[in-house]
DNA sequence: TCTGGGATCGGCT
DNA sequence: GCCGATCCCAGAC
């Protein structure tokens, strides 16, 4: 494993090809002198122009999109039901008028569990108990404690951040369409969700 | 094991 | 008003 911090030149690049990238990442939460660390097993690329998936393709500079719309390696965090919410990384080509974001499906846990079995207000009693814990974009969010306060700020050493991680190999990347996305038309087809084949903690 | 429905917030359609 | 980049539980098999 390596921790080194991914720089924000990391993110300037069409979300497409930076989301197959974060496979096997580290992405740290630090809550006082905790920290919660999970590997990324899963993420969803969302390109702003011409993605009607994505919430800046489909309703253009908003008060809500805005933020798509922000430097790469910005936080995007937005709620998608009540109490619950997406985590989106910033990501495109780092010019004026550029939009779109990763979002984080899954990630395995690695350090922390007890304060994400807290988060979560679960108990651990069978593996599947575990996996559970962190399987989906806002079981992730919930046991990570990101909620909407840290919409619009930079990733950050000081409490969110990505390391390099472990290093996955192409063979081991497997990609599909996105999940729960029935109204973006043709771009609902478009093989834009990454994964780590066989991973337990992949959502599907 | 699988499926359908409820939750009852918040931004835009 | 409408409905979602979701989760969880109850009830059916």
């Amino acid at each position: 494993m390596k921790e080194e911090i991914l720089n924000n030149s990391f993110f300037a690049d069409d979300p497409v090809k930076v989301a197959p990238k974060l496979l096997g990442k580290y992405i740290i939460r630090k809550k006082g002198k905790n920290l919660i660390i999970g590997k990324i097993v899963e993420t969803e690329a969302y390109r702003g122009k011409g993605d009607k998936a994505c919430h800046a393709g489909r309703f253009g500079y908003t008060k809500r999109t805005k933020v798509l719309f922000s430097k790469p390696g910005t936080i995007y965090v937005y709620p998608v039901h009540i109490n619950m919410y997406c985590f989106n990384v910033i990501a495109h080509k780092d010019k004026e008028g550029e939009a779109g974001g990763v979002l984080i499906r899954s990630v395995e846990p690695v350090k922390g569990i007890e304060i994400m079995t807290k988060l979560r207000k679960k108990e651990i009693k069978k593996e599947k108990d575990l996996i559970n814990l962190t399987n989906g974009p806002s079981k992730f969010c919930m046991a990570f404690d990101i909620t909407r306060n840290l919409n619009g700020l930079p990733l950050s050493k000081d409490y969110l951040y990505i390391t390099e991680g472990e290093k996955v190999l192409k063979k081991e990347i497997g990609r599909s369409p996105r999940i729960n996305i029935p109204y973006a038309e043709e771009a609902k087809d478009f093989l834009w969700r990454f994964f780590i084949k066989g991973n337990k903690f992949v959502s599907k």
